[in-house]
DNA sequence: AGACGGATTGCCT
DNA sequence: GGCAATCCGTCTA
């Protein structure tokens, strides 16, 4: 699957989704190569944003390119890119990134794991970066991958609603994935 | 006002 | 492979 040459926010989640993957993602001094993300609309039952505008997923409804961060079972943070036209409710949740810079200080937050395992997970990949309820609709840094990678689409993770649409995302050859194929 | 359950992770068996 | 940890938006009464 061949990537396009700018990244275009304005794409339905589902489309821009694959474009990120080789994309290179910036949180400060630390940033990462993007191999693994799924997708979420406003017509999707798993997404936040199904059931209309809340407090909680007012940022989903937002300027595009924009964190949705929210918390997880009470004790991760996960990072969304809100994306689509504006006030779609879509969004790209990041799951995994190969780490390319601020090693360190990933592995400082993280503890001694692997590099691979830094960002591996969402709730993962929030903690290494130092992403929190802060970071809730900040601008999220994205710069254009270099070079093509082999993408792959799966069925999403953890979710039970409408469990069979394959729009996660994935560099099959990265170490760094949540879940191999 | 109270209950339910989740886009997860890490530790235990 | 199983399960606890731990918070809050949403749903029900």
């Amino acid at each position: 699957m061949a990537q396009p040459a700018t990244i275009d926010l304005s794409l339905n989640a589902a489309v821009l989704a694959p474009a990120l993957i080789g994309a290179v993602l910036r949180v400060g001094p630390c940033s990462g190569r993007i191999v693994e993300v799924e997708a979420y609309t406003e017509e999707d039952p798993a997404s936040h944003s199904f059931r209309g505008r809340t407090p909680r997923n007012e940022p989903l409804f937002g300027p595009q390119g924009r964190f949705y961060v929210y918390r997880s079972y009470g004790v991760h943070w996960c990072a969304n890119i809100v994306t689509g036209p504006p006030g779609s409710g879509q969004a790209i949740l990041l799951r995994a990134l190969e780490p390319l810079e601020g090693i360190n200080m990933m592995i400082a937050r993280r503890g001694g794991v692997p590099v691979h395992r830094l960002c591996s997970g969402p709730g993962n990949l929030a903690r290494a970066l130092g992403i929190d309820g802060a970071m809730n609709r900040s601008e999220a840094l994205i710069e254009m991958p270099e070079a093509t990678r082999r993408v792959i689409a799966t069925r999403r993770v953890g979710i039970s609603k409408a469990a069979d649409l394959a729009w996660r995302f994935i560099d099959p050859e990265s170490p760094a994935l949540s879940r191999r194929p």
